[in-house]
DNA sequence: ACCATAACTGTCCGATCGGTCAGTAATGGG
DNA sequence: CCCATTACTGACCGATCGGACAGTTATGGT
């Protein structure tokens, strides 16, 4: 045994990330981290001093970043303001993809729920009508972003009613899908 | 005590919705369903077979509708999928916004994680900037699907490597915000 | 060679979870 | 009025969770 002086502490950082992004934080135990790991659940907890701590270490990183842009976007007004935005939050979830999933990783254990039909299936079919059954990369990465757009919005807390809501979300979507209203 | 004859039932199924949407379905025990309707955990069990089935029962309506949804775009292809997807699904996620909120409920526990700052504060001033620092309805809309378009699409289990996934993240996001790029 | 310290583990613990079950209280048709 | 059925409950169960802790093994400076 005795592995070369803690590299174990990287492993489980790297082991834990994987496992969170897979099955979210919740879903995975200190069991499973440690099965992962090929240690035991109280080495877990000598490096790090509770699980939480272990996310905390993970996703610390990923909000320093955006504290950074935050301050940036701080002094821009209106269009400034705007057009730095997109690229600035793009980079960072671009950058921090493992820890975006995480963020999301609760969710698929729903999508997968029975009697709702499949839904990854049907959601794979719903983004091919997106980009109008087409294959280009702008098609189809425009078709995931209505998606992710739409879902996200009709489960945020903006107080609109559906019927103000409705034709921006479709003009908007339109528009992403680079469909102009006519 | 002995109520009119099971509104307890209805009563279980609103309860439940409610503490689903805010807490997400792991968040949520049948203790706290329990609680909040006023009665026993074991009432929950009596009228319903398990946790998952209210989960289901709950659920249900809005995957036939996904499922109807689905077989009409089946037999679309090309410009007419996408121009009929678009309202389609931005109708159902209107319809169940409850229902969408339950499947998004489980983020917000992360989100609030500290040690990454105030997230939702931060997520604000970011929608601000998104929007250009306007209220219109039109931008604010369009800023919260920037918001949930970049981080699902780059939560997405899209294959695409990170340098063609930016260039095309940009443009659709500012063609979503009305800014073409120049 | 020695030993203080760091690394690691097996075992136990209390809390909480979803779920079972025997038993009680109310209801409504005969 | 009676009683089968429905509605409901308290108590209990096994599993699993995150975590505590005493004890063991390896390491590296002297």
């Amino acid at each position: 045994m005795a592995r070369p002086a803690s590299a174990l502490r990287g492993l489980i950082l790297e082991s834990a990330a994987q496992l969170f992004a897979a099955h979210g934080y919740e879903g995975t135990s200190l069991h499973d981290i440690a099965s992962a790991v090929g240690c035991s659940k109280a080495s877990l907890l000598y490096h790090f001093a509770s699980k939480e701590t272990i996310l905390t270490e993970l996703l610390t990183p990923a909000g320093a970043e955006l504290a950074e842009l935050d301050a940036a976007l701080a002094g821009l007004d209106g269009d400034e303001a705007a057009e730095a935005a997109v690229p600035g939050y793009v980079d960072l979830a671009l950058r921090f993809r493992r820890e975006t999933k995480i963020l999301l990783a609760d969710i698929p254990g729903m999508t997968c729920h029975p009697a709702l039909g499949s839904i990854p299936d049907i959601v794979d079919r719903l983004l091919d009508a997106l980009a109008g059954r087409s294959a280009d990369t702008a098609d189809v990465v425009a078709a995931h972003m209505v998606l992710g757009a739409v879902f996200v919005t009709c489960a945020s807390d903006l107080e609109l009613p559906d019927q103000d809501l409705r034709p921006e979300l479709i003009r908007s979507a339109l528009r992403t899908l680079g469909r102009e209203p006519g």
